[in-house]
DNA sequence: CGGTTGACCAAGT
DNA sequence: GACTTGGCCAACC
């Protein structure tokens, strides 16, 4: 496994920071570090070493979609999402807006 | 050091 | 609604 850059870890830091119940985006993520690397924070989390710790799962697009997953795909995504109390109807998060925490 | 690859985004067709 | 295009940025080869 390679080592995390700081990149990564910066990332995976902002991650955690989401509380239960709540959710945040890519470009949440990406624009707290005052970047716009969306995509490299994707591919961060697509890696994610620390999985139970970090919960990459309330990490969702900015359309409110849910996006991928490595670990069991988006299947598995949705269910760690109902398991605290966020509900997904056609791959959509319900009442995104007042679950989205934009400030970490 | 140039090109490809993503858990992306926005705008256009 | 879906599909395509161009842009974005770090990691990887």
């Amino acid at each position: 496994m390679r080592k995390p850059t700081d990149f990564e870890e910066k990332v995976y830091e902002v991650c955690s920071r989401i509380p239960k119940g709540m959710v945040s985006t890519y470009s949440a993520i990406a624009h707290e570090m005052g970047k716009r690397c969306y995509r490299a924070v994707g591919q961060a989390l697509n890696k994610n070493p620390y999985f139970p710790r970090v919960p990459c799962h309330r990490v969702v697009m900015n359309d409110g979609r849910i996006g991928g997953f490595g670990f069991g795909g988006e299947r598995e995504k949705i269910k760690r999402l109902k398991a605290e109390q966020i509900q997904v109807k056609n791959n959509r998060i319900v009442e995104f807006n007042n679950k989205l925490c934009k400030s970490l």
